[in-house]
DNA sequence: ATGAAAGCGCTAACAT
DNA sequence: ATGTTAGCGCTTTCAT
């Protein structure tokens, strides 16, 4: 039976090829000159072996552990595990590996995990942080000089680390646009932001929003699309709701039970998308015949209710790949291209879009 | 500024309060004997230098790298990346770290990223396996005595490497006898396997059906409780469809035309069910009027639609706990109770459900 | 082309 | 209670 490879070291392949410690090591990593008759005699001695390198001790010596951290608030979330699957996909081919931290958008529990991965010497992370004040771990890690690229939310205090994530605004337009040149002048809108509390209603146009929520970031956009096209916001169209789909059920339900006038519903993310859809099934009302309806992300369930659903959709496995692109090349070095990437959301228009009636 | 805590060592840290390296081990560990005036002195060094322990180094000499790896098909399937997580919880908890591997069932994805992670010399492996022969790669980390469990599937050549799953036929008796309860007594199934040719028909009841494919073992509980019932097992009513939506659509739609004499249908799976469900849908058919209609796993959407579906939800993030709970037990060299877990699964009865009419 | 030796940061005997 | 020393497995000068 073969020795437990395991255990064996480069040691072991050195005596048994018959060679020294550095004879082995330059044929195994392929750099350094070395004879011939050593190589063969090295390589076999490790096949022979079944000799695994110690990455580890690697590592230790290089410095680098080809290891990033995904800090996330939770891999069950349909977003951040198509994300992960984006980021694990870019790391890999890069030869890096991915380890995973849940965050459940605890700050404490955010700090503790980037505690723990830094001592475990990833050579960077990728993290889509908790909204909090003063982020001192990830500003520890700026300061530490450790490559941090932040994914889908931006930090106040971390003006300076790039930022991947969706063009929140833009596509909030795109998706208020289309809705608008099909017609509708009335649009509601489903928002976890609060208008005015959130300074979207004074935001001026034109300049950097990366300081703002994602959801205040769609808000806007939605505002933008309707000043472009001289359109009043009204707020009795701005419906709120918290981060559920039983809030935005019941939200929305209270929307269509107000016979408030309007012909067309947006949905600015997932999970309200979900409950705005209970509400209106509920309700029992068609559509697109008495409102149309667009929602956020390319849930598998919007194609499978009829009509289909239209959606707004996020780049989700490209968004991870880019994070991990962006730190992969900050890891190398490569300075250059630190700005933040912004991608495009793709509108997919289905069933549950037409013009007014 | 402080120092860059990445290159503060623990020689860094005796040097500032004075004392020797293995001093500030001793105290920072909390192990062996120290005096309070040499623990105040090495803390407080630590603390201003922002010392931050190696766990590679730590790593190297102890033998354990505190991380565990999880070799998935695919973490953005929902079924995984819910398992991820309650994996990823209990390692958590017990201070262990979890790096991600994605296969997509390809087996020499799955070798390599064995591979890989051994060379990182994780702890253990929690594997999803691809189902093939001659899993070489995990037989050696078997052989080289690296701590396995498998989730979900079970390789036939791994008999004796611990499995933690579903309980697959039960899961399948209890939908199928709930419907039989109801007063069904020509129940469909929507099934991957092929009944015949996966020796699902000659299959004895009672002995251990860990070899079988998840589907097969589906398809046998289905077999098992229609014949504990007296009810015959007909051909017709077992339809088959590729692991894939659309397949299942298809095949759903064909039962449907087929004018075949049924009143219950029952999916075996989430995918199966979104492709049974939009091929229900489509065919304008009503239900539970039609027929009763059991679908597979807890799937947001299907509390979304009108009815809600009656469904059989696994313990999806149980499982990816036990299995690291398991993993762990393994690591620990707690060598009792290595026998495979199987999880029951629960049906929750929503409106798809009714005797038949 | 090859080998000897130092050292990455840490722990763990073993002295003192 | 504290310090010295010897590794863990590897890479990397530096000689030869």
């Amino acid at each position: 039976m073969a020795p437990r490879s395991q255990s064996v070291t480069i040691n072991d392949v050195a005596r048994e090829a018959g060679v020294s410690k550095s004879s082995a090591a330059r044929v195994l990593a392929g750099r350094g000159s070395s004879s011939p008759k050593t190589q063969k005699a090295v390589h076999e001695a490790a096949k022979r072996l079944g000799y695994r390198p110690n990455a580890l001790a690697k590592a230790m010596v290089s410095g680098s552990s080809k290891t990033i951290a995904a800090v996330l608030p939770d891999v069950a979330n349909p977003f951040f595990s198509a994300a992960l699957r984006g980021l694990t996909d870019a790391a890999r081919s890069a030869g890096f590996e991915v380890l995973v931290a849940n965050t459940d958008n605890d700050p404490d529990v955010e700090t503790r995990s980037i505690e723990l991965l830094t001592e475990k010497r990833v050579d960077g992370f990728v993290i889509a942080p908790v909204f909090q004040d003063e982020p001192d771990a990830i500003s520890r890690l700026v300061n530490d000089e450790i490559p941090v690229v932040l994914l889908d939310r931006r930090m106040p205090a971390l003006a300076d680390v790039p930022l991947v994530s969706l063009d929140h605004v833009g596509a909030s337009e795109l998706a208020t646009e289309s809705l608008i040149e099909l017609g509708h002048k009335r649009i509601a809108i489903v928002t976890e932001a609060v208008y005015d509390s959130q300074g979207v209603s004074g935001f001026p146009p034109g300049i950097d929003t990366g300081a703002l929520r994602p959801s205040a970031q769609r808000l806007l956009g939605y505002r933008n699309a309707l000043g472009k096209h001289g359109l009043p916001l009204e707020h009795d169209l701005v419906v709120h709701a918290e981060y559920t789909w039983r809030s935005a059920q019941k939200a929305v339900r209270r929307l269509i039970e107000s016979g408030q006038d309007f012909s067309a519903l947006f949905c600015t993310d997932a999970v309200l998308t979900a409950g705005a859809y209970k509400a209106i099934v509920e309700a029992g009302v068609p559509i697109p015949e008495t409102f149309s309806f667009i929602g956020f992300d390319d849930q598998e369930w919007t194609t499978l209710v009829s009509p289909a659903i239209s959606v707004l959709d996020q780049p989700r496995h490209a968004l991870g790949a880019t994070a991990a692109t962006r730190l992969l090349a900050q890891i190398r070095h490569i300075t250059a291209n630190q700005q933040d990437v912004r991608l495009p959301a793709n509108l997919i228009p289905r069933g549950t879009t037409a013009p007014p009636r």
